[in-house]
DNA sequence: CCGTATCCTACAGGATACTG
DNA sequence: CAGTATCCTGTAGGATACGG
C-alpha cells in the first residue's frame, strides 16, 4: 500500500508534524536519554503521547531504542543518523521562526518557552 | 492575548502545517497568481479550504493579497518577503524530504505527486 | 520504571449550496 | 470569478487507570 504526498514538505510534517514530535527530537540531540528524563524534559507531555510518538518516530527510522535487561527497568532513546540530518534541518527552520518572532512579534507577545539553538 | 510555544519549530508547524498550507506557499514561488489559477495548481483543494488557508497566510504576514476593480473580479496572490524567506527553508525541508524518501523507501512505496525543487 | 488500554473531546478538513 | 455559510466526520491529542 502506496503513501501519496502532494510534496516532499508533507513527507517531512508527516514525521514531525503534531504537537510533540518536534520538542522530542530537539530533546535528544544530546546523546541518548531514558525514557524518564524525557518525560521531564518534554514539558506537559502525557506517558501516553510520549511513547505513543516515539514509537511513531522509531518506526519511521529516526530514532533508535535500547532496552538493558535489569530491575528497575532501563529503556533509552537516542537519534538514527536520519534524526541527526533532521535536527540539522529543523536547526534552520529554527533559526526561520526565530527571526519571525523576532520581527512580527517583537514584544512578547509570543513566548518561546524552550528557546534552543541561540 | 500571548501565544506560548515550547519551541520555534512549533511555530512555523503553527504556519504552514495542515493539509494544503506548504503547497500553497511552494507553488505561490513565480509570482503574483489568481485564484482560480491557484486552485488549479494546488490539486485536489476545494475553494473553501483555499480561501480559507489564504487567508491565514495572509493574516501571518507570508501573503499578499491584491484587488483588481474589474468585472469579472480578479484577485491575485503572491509571497511577501517574509514568505519568500520562508520558501527557502522550505527548500531546505525539501531536499531531505527528498534524499529521506531515497533512501528509505526506493522502491515507490512512496509517491510525490509534485516533485519539487530538482 | 516503563508501557498499555479506555474513553472522551476539540478541531482540521471536506461536501455542498449560495451570493455579489 | 471570487468568496461565504452550513453542516458533517475522522482523528489527533488528552485524562485516567492499570500491568509487568
Amino acid at each position: 500500500m502506496e503513501k501519496i504526498y502532494n510534496n516532499q514538505v508533507e513527507v517531512v510534517l508527516d514525521i514531525i508534524g503534531g504537537k510533540w514530535k518536534s520538542h522530542i527530537i530537539l530533546h535528544l540531540g544530546n546523546g541518548p536519554v531514558r525514557t524518564g528524563e524525557l518525560k521531564r524534559l518534554v514539558t506537559g507531555i502525557t506517558q501516553k503521547m510520549l511513547i505513543e510518538k516515539l514509537k511513531e518516530l522509531e518506526q519511521d527510522g529516526l530514532v533508535s531504542r535500547t532496552v538493558y535487561n535489569q530491575v528497575p527497568p532501563r529503556v533509552e532513546y537516542s537519534l538514527t543518523t536520519f534524526g541527526a540530518s533532521l535536527k540539522d534541518v529543523l536547526k534552520v527552520v529554527c533559526d526561520w521562526g526565530d527571526d519571525y518572532v523576532r520581527q512580527r512579534y517583537p514584544n512578547d507577545e509570543v513566548i518561546i518557552k524552550h528557546d534552543l539553538h541561540r
